[in-house]
DNA sequence: GTAGGGTTAG
């Protein structure tokens, strides 16, 4: 009875039975152990450990039966912690003192269990140490120590010990081969993941769910779809986890639009199956949304889970705030990141993104400090440095961008490739190229991003010598660029002035690094052909830009080119075209007043001004008119920016006349409101 | 009556 309690998940009526029961013999303890274990219950467990002891003799030996579950309840509530150390580790050391000086440990079981524990509390080095200790070792043993090793990332080691542990003789059973399985899986061992694939496919084991989703997993990390679906085709039973891998293959390999297709089929089967979606379905399925930016989709699956009360479950409540973000609706995002009931590093990082991507440095660091005095009290990671360096870099923010550089030094986590990229283009965009050199020093053999960072910061900074020199050096060591680093080779190639060496590049780019320009990349050599006043040619490239691509910034190329040489003709064309990618824009009629200035035609300048004023409010920070005031001298006039720090306005206006080539700014007042005026040299 | 395995989100 007592057992059948425990197998339901009713805990507390098994506790009320066991209360009522008027003998405790150790079978009615390790039955309701086993239970405090599945609900991952350590202090429950302990509790009723100490009363046993509190009840036995004072040196009886302790049963490993009554042991075992003590040590998986600290396993698994180690597991599910929120914060890596929260004590388990001290737990279970002392329950280690405990089984030793009663000669449990040497249970098979009991040590299996301690070391798993010591492994779950983030102990791996003393999880190694007691499987050496072991008396015996069997398959549940071994298994233990391959899930521990692949688990702490060490999945080479992993491995190892798998084919050790065959050699031995052991025999393997499900368990044992979905352990090796992930360990392929995770470090994207396609050749070896087939290996153990057919091993398993002998004893008839692939089919079982737990390796059958194993099997999907290796095959969808490694980009494998097919075999991934006929993994889970194979399946005896498909399962929610199976459901959710397969959906989950789809959005990695870009495929969203399945993936969604995916999870319809699923509830349709529902009834059929009874595999339910849960919180890990739902969290995949509407990255997925997000991803293609579905926002109504993506509503109505928020309205699904919510329905299935999995909305506040904290992978499904990252989800949704990643997809509001995606689709512009801040506010709902922030709705959700603090309607959630547990909010773990995830959720600080993808809200924190989020306002740093719409360029809301203020709130992005304001939440940085919440998170930092939370009760929770989350650690920072990579994610959670990498946007905060991002806000840094775009507000040329270097004081913050440094004291960001010691936090990740102390936290242990400058290594990461995703924080050093983030530190070289901080340092970059701030200007300190020689900061970002150090960071750059200390990059790992295959980092291309941070490559690409350096590359981009020099040619910013018109190093355009230094910014090629990398470039080659970077494929020298056989590092394959992307289409960033391509970026910045052609802005480096810009600000020289090298119009053939871009234009070889440009070519080279598809022909030999197999990457195809973008609009962006055609954009930096209109700007460079434009520059150079070979206006056709410029004209000529826009033309092999998709139609449904060519943005406002390659017009605006176009057009300054047309109205630096007078080009009167093209430039109106480019005006025309400026106007219907950007009608909220006045930019086409400042270069064509400038045009039309430069030629001496003072009524069609005065036109254009005319029609550059009743576009009112232009978006983006900046300057909305250049009123020349005769000899270099001329005014902005600013009109939007930041709302809430005028402060950064100022900043703002400086960086877009640089960017523009505009002029200099003379003199810019401290705090900038709409309609401040901003003395500067006409260029 | 005791020990080990799969799926997710930035």
């Amino acid at each position: 009875m007592l057992r059948q309690l425990v197998r339901s998940g009713k805990l507390a009526d098994a506790r009320s039975l066991f209360d009522a029961l008027p003998h405790h013999d150790e079978v009615a303890y390790a039955t309701l152990l086993a239970g405090h274990a599945a609900a991952a219950d350590f202090t429950g467990a302990m509790e009723l450990f100490s009363r046993l002891r509190a009840s036995s003799p004072p040196h009886a030996a302790a049963d490993p039966f009554v042991l075992s579950p003590v040590f998986k309840a600290c396993a698994s509530a180690a597991a599910t912690a929120a914060d890596a150390d929260a004590g388990f580790l001290c737990h279970a050391a002392t329950l280690h003192a405990f089984a030793v000086r009663s000669s449990a440990v040497s249970s098979v079981f009991v040590s299996t269990a301690l070391a798993d524990a010591y492994a779950k509390a983030g102990g791996l080095e003393l999880a190694l140490k007691v499987f050496d200790e072991m008396p015996c070792k069997n398959v549940v043993s071994w298994t233990t120590l391959v899930a521990s090793l692949a688990r702490a990332g060490r999945r080479h080691d992993a491995l190892r010990r798998f084919a050790e542990m065959r050699a031995s003789g052991v025999v393997c059973d499900s368990h044992a081969y979905a352990a090796a399985l992930t360990a392929c899986a995770d470090a994207g061992l396609l050749p070896r993941g087939r290996e153990v694939h057919a091993l398993c496919a002998k004893l008839g084991l692939d089919a079982m769910p737990y390796v059958a989703n194993t099997l999907a997993t290796l095959y969808a990390r490694c980009g494998d779809v097919d075999r991934a679906q006929a993994a889970v085709s194979r399946m005896v039973s498909r399962e929610v986890a199976a459901w959710t891998t397969l959906i989950a293959s789809y959005v990695q390999t870009g495929r969203a639009e399945e993936a969604i297709e995916a999870f319809v089929r699923m509830l349709h089967e529902e009834s059929l199956n009874s595999a339910s979606p849960n919180g890990y379905t739902f969290s995949t399925v509407i990255a997925a949304c997000a991803n293609i930016g579905r926002a109504y989709l993506g509503e109505q699956l928020h309205a699904q889970a919510a329905r299935r009360g999995l909305s506040h479950a904290c992978s499904v409540a990252n989800s949704l705030v990643k997809l509001y973000v995606h689709c512009g609706c801040l506010s709902a995002a922030d709705a959700v990141f603090r309607e959630s009931i547990v909010k773990d590093v995830i959720s600080w990082s993808t809200i924190i993104s989020g306002y740093a991507q719409e360029g809301f440095a203020e709130e992005a660091f304001a939440l940085f400090s919440e998170m930092r005095h939370h009760s929770s009290c989350p650690r920072p990671n990579e994610f959670t440095l990498g946007s905060l360096l991002s806000v840094c870099a775009s507000a040329a923010a270097l004081d913050a961008g440094r004291q960001l550089h010691t936090l990740a030094v102390a936290a242990g986590l400058e290594h990461h490739a995703m924080v050093r990229s983030a530190l070289i283009d901080m340092y970059g965009k701030s200007g300190s190229m020689s900061d970002a050199d150090v960071v750059f020093s200390n990059r790992t053999k295959d980092d291309v991003i941070s490559w690409t960072a350096m590359i981009v910061g020099h040619a910013e900074h018109g190093h355009s010598k230094e910014a090629l020199e990398l470039f080659e050096d970077m494929c020298h060591v056989k590092l394959k660029p992307d289409h960033v680093t391509f970026i910045g080779v052609l802005t480096a190639c810009s600000h020289t002035g090298e119009v053939e060496l871009g234009l070889r590049y440009l070519d080279a780019m598809s022909k030999r690094y197999g990457v195809e320009p973008a609009k962006e990349h055609y954009g930096c050599v209109v700007d460079l052909l434009g520059r150079a006043g070979r206006i056709h040619e410029a004209e000529e490239l826009i033309g092999r830009i998709a139609a449904d691509e060519r943005d406002g910034v390659v017009w605006t190329s176009l057009l300054r080119a047309c109205a630096a040489r007078g080009a009167e003709e093209t430039g109106k064309k480019a005006a025309e075209r400026l106007i219907e990618a950007e009608p909220w824009g006045s930019g086409a009629h400042v270069a064509m007043a400038n045009l039309y200035a430069s030629k001496g035609q003072w009524h069609k300048a005065a036109q254009e001004r005319h029609l550059m004023k009743q576009k009112g409010v232009v978006k983006g920070a900046g300057w909305s008119s250049v009123e020349v005031g005769g000899e270099d001298r001329g005014v902005g006039v600013f009109v939007s920016g930041d709302q809430t720090n005028p402060q950064y306005n100022a900043i703002y206006v400086m960086l877009d006349l640089m960017y523009y080539g505009a002029g200099m700014v003379r003199h810019i007042p401290d705090q900038l409101h709409f309609g401040s005026e901003v003395e500067l040299t006409v260029n």
